[in-house]
Parts: structure tokens; sequence; C-alpha cells
DNA sequence: ATGAAAGCGCTAACAT
DNA sequence: ATGTTAGCGCTTTCAT
């Protein structure tokens, strides 16, 4: 830069502000200094440039699993907006482990992006505390942390849940296994909220072993579904709370030869391909899962507008879509002649 | 760290080898730093370190679309490599343009990135001419781009597409549709390139009306895979040069309500979900998608303990898992009789 | 073993 | 409208 303003025969500031694109620079001089930048091949340096002016014009998000289903539609949606907004998105993976989550948080805080963008992965474990030492805003999306002032993203998991549930037993379900998703982020404790009130309203029993536990684990999916519907009596339906979970429970339900939805009902949340190939198609809770990327991007757009906007939440809803792997049992099927 | 220099009563050069682990400070000195350090909250800026230093403990992933299926598996197994060695990972996504890449390359070694990971948008725009500037070593990841010293991994496409030919004819397939991809990534072309050279090889002449490009449109696949099979006579077998093509082609086949493997054969790039919840199963050629990330990585590791070794190039085979959406063409099947 | 001092490349007062 | 100057927070010679 230095140099550009010697060959330009103008001082620096001149040069930062033709390069900034800032006023009270004449024509000429401005051409003289582009001109210059152009011969040396002079490229601003974005560390400096960051470091002092505090903004960089990026985004960072950080994400609980690259390997979840939902993840790759998040990321592009939230990557197309910020685009289009001309600010770069930098994406990072703190794999449910809120160390890690720790670091990236700081090194993305420390890297001076514009606003942050977090999905926490697991309510023990704050670590918003860091958000103290900036003036980043941030966006949490499907959060249960609180604490600190910034706009936040829910998907209403309990409503789902519930309208899961009711679907099921609005058949005429009565045992329904339900494979429960990591504790320890809001939508697996919500989703298993809303099944439980749904049950114990419509005035059925919940037997505790058909609530399987399956952390936060895929391959754990397999395994629990296999034990209840192995169970005796075994489960009509099984509620599948997380996407994740569902290829392992029509692997089990495959290896024990049972009939969809002749033997055993199927009701998965969020639709994907293969709920959509699977044959019976998946009766599933269906939302838009890249509204959490694109919509969290714009949320910290309008603050950085906006610092003085009031948070703001922002829910994103389930609806049902019912396809073939849901009907009535069996026994009910055959009427009570 | 000024101020901690100040209230440990030494100078900031003290402070900078103690916060670096630097030799030539005895313990008393470098004790006091670390309370003075404590007591007043000092974190070192990453920023200012990196502009100074030229490192930043960072790594830079730039892949070509974030919904393309394989990625999810990419980036994570990037990740743990990187966190394994305490590296940052920052993911960025080009969206197969060669514009967003070259900023998006500028951005990451701009912000001096240790070491970057490229999974090049597009053959004819060549955007290395960028890595010039730079010390940034670069691993390029199934690029057709040249010019540039640098490690790389590259799949085996022609052979495995040879492969798979190779299979559908030996079922007796004479009439293969082939759905073919971008033709500007060197997979798209080399996979072509190996299915007609073992067409021409067996003899079959290769109607060319049969080669259905989808461009990079994963939507375009659906009507292709119908168009050619509304073909008369019909081809007997679909080869799915990638996996992204995969899920419309299906669509296509139960819409036209035909029988896989009994109307119609299909084998596909890529061992997935789909392809092993279809009914029936279908027939792929598999590779370790998750080692392209976990590679390129560990090659930037390397590159970085040891700058003067040669540039490499790895490769990444595919195999044959058939299943049982291939099978002889029903004509064959009825024998000779 | 420790400290002083010179920048890295830029922006932002402030002065003219 | 343009230039001068003082840092941003750190690392890194170079002295001592």
């Amino acid at each position: 830069m230095k140099d550009v303003a010697r060959y330009a025969g103008v001082s620096v500031s001149t040069v930062s502000r033709v390069v900034n694109d800032y006023p009270h620079v004449t024509d000429k001089l401005r051409e003289r200094v582009l001109q210059a930048a152009e011969a040396l091949g002079y490229r601003t340096n974005i560390l400096a440039r960051t470091m002092r002016s505090g903004r960089s014009h990026s985004l960072g998000l950080i994400v609980r699993d690259m390997l979840s289903a939902n993840f790759a539609a998040i990321c592009a949606a939230a990557e197309a907006v910020a685009e289009t907004n001309d600010y770069d998105l930098f994406v990072c993976n703190s794999n449910r482990d809120p160390g890690k989550e720790r670091r990236y948080i700081k090194s993305l805080l420390e890297r001076k992006v514009d606003g942050l963008i977090l999905f926490t992965a697991d309510d023990r474990i704050n670590n918003l505390d860091l958000l103290e030492n900036y003036p980043t805003p941030v966006v949490l999306v499907s959060s249960g942390l609180t604490g600190v002032k910034a706009d936040r993203i829910d998907t209403c998991d309990e409503i789902a849940s519930m309208t899961a549930a009711r679907h099921l037993a609005g058949l005429g379900h009565a045992r329904i296994a339900y494979l429960a998703w990591g504790q320890h982020i809001p939508s697996g404790k919500r989703r298993l909220t809303g099944f439980e009130s749904v049950m114990r309203a419509a005035g059925k029993s919940i037997d505790p072993i058909l609530v399987r536990h399956c952390g936060v684990d895929p391959h754990r999916s397999e395994i629990e579904t296999r034990f209840a519907l192995e169970l005796d009596p075994p489960p009509t339906a099984v509620l599948v709370s997380t996407t994740d979970l569902l290829p392992g429970a029509l692997t089990a339900v495959r290896s024990l030869d049972l009939a969809v939805p002749d033997d055993v009902s199927v009701l998965a949340f969020d639709d994907r391909e293969v709920t959509r190939f699977f044959d019976p198609p998946i009766t599933v809770m269906k939302r838009d899962v890249s509204a959490l990327g694109s919509q969290a991007v714009e949320l910290l757009l309008k603050r950085l507008a906006d610092p003085s906007r009031p948070p703001s939440t922002t829910e994103v809803a389930f609806s049902l879509l019912a396809r073939g792997s849901t009907a009535a049992p069996r026994q009910l099927e055959r009427g009570p002649s």
C-alpha cells in the first residue's frame, strides 16, 4: 500500500480511501491510484484491515454434526444467502463436543467474523459466556441455552411430536415404540415430552420399555428398534424422532422380516430421500430444513443493519405428510366382528 | 499484552515468549506472567499473531457443492483429522461457481490458513494462479487443473466406469443408457470415456442418444432417464455415473412402472442410504468417500512438516458391489430355446 | 535470560 | 480534498 502510494504520488490515506470507495477523492487521483494498484498487483491485506477496522465481511456457522442428514441443506442455504449479500461464510463442525465448540467459537470471534450462527452442541455446557467479550451478534438455532441476548430460531418440536403421536393413536395404535435422540439438545427433549403428553392424554399407558434411547449414535437405532420389535407383545408402530435414526430403524424392520405397515407402522421426523424411496414411502413430519440456514443468515444481516432491534425468535413449524408407512394396526383392521 | 507485561513487571517480549512456550525464560518469570495473564483475563489476539507470524494453525477446505451427497462425509472426515492435529478447519462452498471459488481461495489465503484443500469448481477456469502469490500448500482433490505443484488425490474414475460397463455388458446388456454428469470436472469426463471405451471394445455400437447429459442439475436426471427409457427399443440397463443423479433416475423408473431388474437393470456410482434401502438394493461402484477428506488433511500436514517432499498423487479406487438391481436382460433370461 | 524497538499493512482521527 | 500520524496486538531481530 505504501508502494502504491509512492507510485501514484499520493499518501497512503488516499490509497485507503480509494480502495475502500470512500468519498472526498477526486476522480483524477482515484484513477491514478487504481492504475498504480493495478501496475503493482496490489491486493489489500484482509487481516490487517480486519485487525484495524474490526470488520471482516464474513460470517461463521458452527454446526453440531456434519454427518447429520439435515446439515448439508442448512449449510447450503446459509451460504447462498451469505453469498448474495457478499459475505464469506465459514462453516465449522463442533461434532457435538462442547470443548470443540468452545474452540471454534473463540476462533471465529477472534478472527472477527461479523456474525455467528450457532447450533449449540449440548444443553449442559454453556459456552455462550465467550460472547460477552465480543460485540459480535449471534443467532442461536435450536438451542436450549440461555443467558445471552440473541436472535433465535427454534422448531416446534413438541407440537410436531404431538401431531405425530396423535396420528398414530388416531389410527388405533396403543403400543408405540419411540426412538429417542440425544436428550441434551432441546429437540430431543421436547419431542419426547410431546409424545408422552399425547399418550397420557389418550389414556394409553406408556410402557417405559418402549421408549428407546439411542443417545446420539445413529447406529444404536438398529439395535434399539430390534429390541422393541422383539418384545412381547410387540409395538404396532415405531415413531422415529430424528431423521438420523431412520436408516437403522428400517434395517431392523427388514431384518425381522416385518411388513410395513401391516406388521408395523413407521413414522419419522423430516422428509428426505430414504423416506421417499422406501417401499412403502414413509409418513413424515416435514419442515423447511433449509430455512434454518437461510433465516439464520437473514437474521444476522438484519441485526448488522440495525443493532438496536429487539432480539427476535422465529419458529419453524412441522406438518404431517401421511404416506403408506402408517396404517391401522392389524387387529383393528380385521374389525371387532 | 502490554497490560500483562506491566502487571507482571516484565517486557512484552517476555510475555510473548511465555505465551508461545519459547525457551530462555526462567520459571519464576514464566509463573509470574502466567498469573498476570490469568488475572487480567488475557487472550491472545489470533489476528495480530497471524499477521505477524504468517501462521494461523488453521486449514481451509473449499468444496464444490454442499448439497452433493458425498460432501458431508468428506467434510466430517477432514474435520476429524484436523481436530486430532489441533488445527481448525474452515469449510467453504464454491457451489461450482469459479468466481465464488476465486473469492474463497483469496479469502482463505489472505486469512493465512496454513493449508488449503481444493475440490476445483470447473476445469475450464483455472484459479490456481492465485496460489503463486502465497507460500500456502494446497491439496487438489479430483481436479482436472494443472500448472501448479501440489499434492493430489484422484479417484480412478475411468477404470471404475469400465468395471461398471463390463459388469452390465457381461450380463448381456447391449443397449445401456448412460446418465452423464457435468463434463467440466474430471470425474464426469473420465467416467464417460471409460464407458464408451468398453462399449466400443465389446463391439456394441453406442447409440449416442442413450448417453444422457444432465449437466450438474440432479433434477435433470429424472427427465433424461425417462426420455431414455421411453425410446424404442428401450435400454435394458441404466448406468448412473454420479450418485446425485440416482434419485431422479429411480423416480423415473418408478413412474414408468418398470420393474428392477426385470425391466431395467440399474447400476450407480457410490454406495449410500438410498442404494441400500431401495428394493431391490442397487448395485454400486463403491469407494471410501471419507478418505478423500481425511487423506487430504493428512497430505497437508505431511507437507507442512516437510515442505521439501516431492509432490505426491494418491489414487482412491472403486470396487463393484453387485446387488439385486442388476441382472441379465429379460430376452436373454428366457434363453434361445 | 531479558528488554528495547521496529515493524506486519492497514484505518481513522486529526490537521491542513 | 489530501496528507500526517498514531496506533491495532503481536512477533522478532538485535542489544544487553
